[in-house]
RNA sequence: GGGCAAUUAGCUCAGUUGGUCAGAGCGCACGGUUCACAUCCGUGAGGUCACAGGUUCGAGCCCUGUAUUGCCCA
């Protein structure tokens, strides 16, 4: 790109605003320039330690993962709020960073290296497995960060972080040893949800459930020394391998004599008994439950109950064990079958019902999972989860929407201890080391250390210089690792400048989707490693769904890709993508919009907390946004005369001046005040309606006039005009730069500066409010509405546009003010200036229509156009609407409305009945001159 | 089974402590080429704010219940 065409360094305002070269290059000029650091960094010198900073980490995208829209809103929401807070002044640091995403990462690298060389994990060795993934990671793992920055996102770069850098391995470590120490940590055989697929434990918040539809079984289990059976049912026949007692209501009259004795499990014939359990719900097949306490939650309870013995019928590929006798190394669905076969050969079978299963599946591989007994590491909630809900009860974190306190709450309240030890190579090796015994084998005595050479020097204390260790072959949930995110990322353990100055952190803005997974578990570890809450506010996002409020899914073909929206694609890519649906809406493609489009796109089409259903054609009404600002900012820049010098406002504004200014003014306050309340939206619409709806469609037309001044020797009025226009544009620029960034910076670009102005947008300050003029809002509004009340009367009597028109204007005690606006009136709604008299009353002249607006009524001259039957009908109708008005203001005024309602609100009613009244008495008079 | 949302114009959505709030964008109809913008300008049609009660001088806005849809938890 020549510098010529440089959005920076060029002073012409092409034609049209080029997103796509404009986008890069600012902010790769932004990131050059060292604006996305923060300012009063806590390492150099003059640093202050009192100034407050405003601080956000970043919820790090997995490292190998694709762009999507659930990160676009992320970074819009973030980078709106560090913008302003950029602007406000304060010192701003966002930390970027990505997570390793142990299960993912692992899958993704084992596909490829089955498809790329056909070799498993397994063959190639951990280690070589390892580095095949750092290798991977460092090949893929940069473009997440590439489509970030083109999503605008203005954060630190020199302080990314990874969840494997070794100095966040050293948190973790670190946070393993503290909460073993404390003796929050515990090895033990608990059932925990296993996924046979990934050959790994998962937590219980990676299972998903769903209603499939499956079988009720009904079987006999035979009295072990009486020919009878007790009916029992189940959805998982396999799981019978693996009874260990059938347990009964002891108030059920069907089954109480049963209770003590003993049954034959079936095909395997072993004894065992049968038990009373309140828990049994009678209603729930036969009444007859038959209890697996090592491959069902519930069962484990009532095992637990009745100290059962536990057995495990499966191994970890979910394959029959030896417990399972004949059926040994079958797989359970095929167990299923066979033993189910066999019952029935054997009679053993009643019948089978169809029945909808409540299926427990991966979230990630997305197989059934099987719970099974494990070896495994925990931690231990209660006290942890107690200090969470303190610290969100007490108020020393916010949670918005309000609403998701309770969900926080429900979830820490239920807590269960965490399975925090998976069976994975990729991610944080658990800092455990066992002492080898003589045979060679791990035994169960063990070190926990920060490393190895540490855990050495304990065991070697105990045992002696010749012992032997051998570190634990599992690794840490990602959640760990991340739970740990705002603080380690800052450099804890270590007491680092950035530590003490930017922790805690403000804001944690995330998916509302894991408000469990990573939000409490980050205020859980806060507290109990910082002793501190980790942010003050939580502020969650809805999910992004397609623009009918469908989940976006590869199956259904609905996904919208950021970088669609952004670059634009054609109908083949986004067929070759998967999404058919798109592409049958949009056959020809989908146009390039730019990130600015798609960023106040999600900004403002939804409130907080709630789904967004994102729509595309709302995201081209927001390029058609961008292309508004371009074009203002072109006429107002293009109408500078040689060797203007922007300065201070100029002194006698003119009625639309001073509107105008105070209309920027409301709008500056209530956008400053929905912003601080986390209300982006309204904000947005707000700078949008005003930017659109009243400079543009407005000011800036009668700007035009006033410039034109110019030539009937009035320089101060355009002059002064001029420096409106600019300054008016550029708070506005400052308003729009969170939610637009590169179009504002490159328009703000190309404006004259005052003297003590800095280089960029992104480092300019944000506006204060002045004081409103409310005469000036209050008749210019009048003004408006006679406007529109001009034209509309013109449109419906079908007057060519162009033709100018003859008017009388009986305006009351406004007629003073009101004449001073001649020019701007008769421009905007298509009078003849020379023929326009403004009166404070007159007679209906001949031959004229009028148009009452409030206390004013214009009346427009159309010699010989005049149809007095259309203009009788025309009026009659605007009466009728007239009589609708009042009729209602008198029935509220005459109803204890008066009386209880405050005075303002009903002095308001009051003018609007007298403005009624007064339009009625001169439509009535109008209607009687026809 | 428990909980939370949503239900406002044909479509996608706003509506901040109850007092012109019935709105925006898209779509639709009609009309517009003077040098900021047709990615535009002007005008307009279109909604008993899911339903039924209640509180109040006054309710999309508060309360109760119902229906539908979605999500979370068990």
């Amino acid at each position: 790109m020549t510098n010529q065409q440089s959005a920076i360094s060029n002073p012409q305002f092409p034609k049209t605003y080029d997103h796509a070269a404009t986008e890069r290059e600012l902010y790769a000029w932004w990131e050059k320039n060292g604006w996305f650091k923060p300012s009063n960094d806590p390492n150099k010198p003059g640093h202050d330690p009192a100034k407050k900073p405003f601080v956000i980490s970043i919820p790090p995208p997995n490292v190998t993962g694709e762009l999507h829209l659930g990160h676009a809103m992320f970074v819009s929401v973030e980078d709106l709020m560090i913008r302003y807070h950029r602007m406000k002044g304060d010192p701003t640091l966002w930390v970027p960073g990505s997570d390793h995403a142990g299960i993912a990462t692992q899958l993704q690298v084992e596909k490829m290296l089955l498809r790329e060389d056909e070799v498993t994990r397994e063959e190639l060795g951990r280690e070589e497995f390892l580095r095949r993934t750092w290798a991977w990671k460092e090949k893929y793992g940069g473009i997440i960060y590439d489509q970030l920055r083109r999503l605008g996102a203005s954060c630190d770069w020199d302080r990314v972080r990874f969840t494997l850098d070794e100095g966040l391995s050293v948190a973790v470590r670190e946070a393993f040893v503290r909460l073993h120490d404390k003796g929050l940590i515990y090895r033990g055989p608990r059932l925990i949800n296993w996924s046979p697929g990934l050959k790994t434990a998962v937590s219980d918040l990676e299972v998903e459930y769903s209603e499939e539809p499956g079988s009720l079984y009904y079987f006999k289990y035979r009295l072990a020394d009486e020919d009878a059976f007790i009916p029992v049912a189940t959805t998982r026949p396999e799981t019978i391998l693996g009874d260990t007692a059938v347990a009964v209501h002891p108030e059920d009259e069907r089954y109480q004599r049963f209770i003590g004795r003993d049954v034959l499990v079936p095909m395997l014939d072993r004894r065992i008994p049968v038990i009373a359990d309140e828990a049994v719900d009678r209603t729930f097949g036969t009444g007859a439950l038959k209890i697996t306490p090592g491959h069902d939650f519930t069962d484990y309870e009532v095992g637990a109950r009745h100290k059962l013995p536990i057995i495990s019928m499966l191994d970890r590929e979910a394959k029959v064990t030896a417990a399972g006798g004949p059926y040994k190394g079958l797989d359970r669905f095929a167990a299923r079958e066979k033993l189910w076969a066999d019952m029935l050969a054997d009679g053993l079978t009643l019948k089978v019902e169809p029945y909808l299963r409540n299926t427990p599946r991966s979230q990630r591989g997305g197989e059934i999972v099987e719970p099974m007994v494990s070896v495994q590491w925990f931690v231990k909630m209660e006290g942890l989860a107690a200090a969470g809900l303190d610290a969100v009860r007490d108020g020393r974190i916010r949670i918005v929407p309000e609403r998701f306190g309770k969900v926080y709450f429900n979830w820490l309240d239920n807590i269960k201890d965490w399975t925090v030890s998976r069976q994975l190579w990729w991610g944080h090796r658990i800092p455990v080391w066992y002492v080898v015994g003589t045979d060679g084998l791990p035994t169960e005595e063990y070190f926990v250390a920060r490393t190895e050479s540490a855990a050495y020097n304990l065991a070697r204390a105990k045992h002696g210089k010749s012992v032997e260790l051998q570190q634990d072959p599992d690794v840490l949930d990602t959640w760990f690792s991340s739970g740990l995110w705002p603080f380690s990322t800052l450099g804890w353990p270590h007491d680092t400048p950035d530590l003490k100055y930017f922790y805690p952190t403000s804001v944690m803005e995330t998916g509302y989707d894991i408000l469990f997974f990573w939000v409490a578990r980050m205020i859980m570890t806060g507290l109990e490693f910082t002793r501190a809450a980790p942010f003050h506010t939580v502020y969650l996002h809805g999910l992004v769904r397609d623009e009918h409020g469908h989940k976006m899914s590869k199956t259904t073909g609905n996904v919208v890709d950021p970088r669609w929206i952004i670059d634009g694609a054609s109908g083949d890519t986004v067929r070759a993508a998967g999404s058919a649906v798109i592409a049958n809406q949009f056959p020809d493609g989908i146009a390039s919009m730019g990130t600015d489009a798609l960023r106040f796109t999600l900004l403002t089409s939804g409130t907080p907390g709630n789904d967004l259903n994102l729509s595309l054609a709302r995201v081209e009404a927001n390029r058609n946004f961008a292309n508004k600002i371009w074009n203002i900012a072109r006429f107002i820049v293009g109408n500078l005369p040689e060797g203007f010098v922007r300065s201070s406002l100029l002194p006698s504004p003119s009625l639309s001046d001073r509107w105008i200014l105070s209309r920027l003014n409301t709008v500056i306050a209530d956008a400053t005040r929905f912003i601080e309340d986390y209300e982006f939206g309204q904000a947005g619409n707000q700078i949008y309606d005003f930017l659109w709806g009243d400079f543009a469609d407005w000011y800036v037309e009668i700007a035009k006039l006033q410039l034109k001044a110019a030539d009937a020797g009035a320089q101060d009025t355009a002059d002064s005009t001029r420096q409106i226009l600019l300054h008016v544009l550029d708070q506005t620029l400052r308003l729009l730069h969170p939610y637009v960034p590169y179009i504002t910076e490159a328009v703000w670009q190309k404006l004259p500066r005052l003297a003590d102005e800095g280089p960029a947008l992104i480092v300019a300050s944000w506006p204060t409010a002045g004081a409103t003029d409310g005469e000036a809002l209050e008749q210019f509004e009048h003004l408006r509405a006679l406007v529109r009340g001009i034209r509309n009367a013109r449109t419906e009597k079908k007057i060519e546009p162009k033709k100018r028109l003859g008017a009388v204007i009986a305006a009351g005690e406004r007629a003073g003010w009101l004449a001073e606006q001649r020019d701007v009136l008769a421009a905007l709604a298509g009078l003849e200036a020379a023929a326009l008299r403004i009166v404070s009353s007159v007679e209906a002249p001949a031959q004229s229509i009028s148009v009452i607006e409030g206390g004013t009524q214009a009346f427009l001259l159309l010699e010989g156009v005049i149809d007095a039957g259309a203009e009788r009908e025309r009026l009659t109708k605007e009466l009728a609407e007239l009589e609708r008005v009042i009729a209602k203001s008198q029935g509220l005024l005459g109803s204890d409305f008066a009386k209880r309602a405050p005075a303002a609100v009903v002095d308001k009613e009051r003018a609007r009945l007298a403005e009624a009244e007064a339009g009625r008495a001169k439509l009535v008079a109008q209607l009687e001159s026809l």
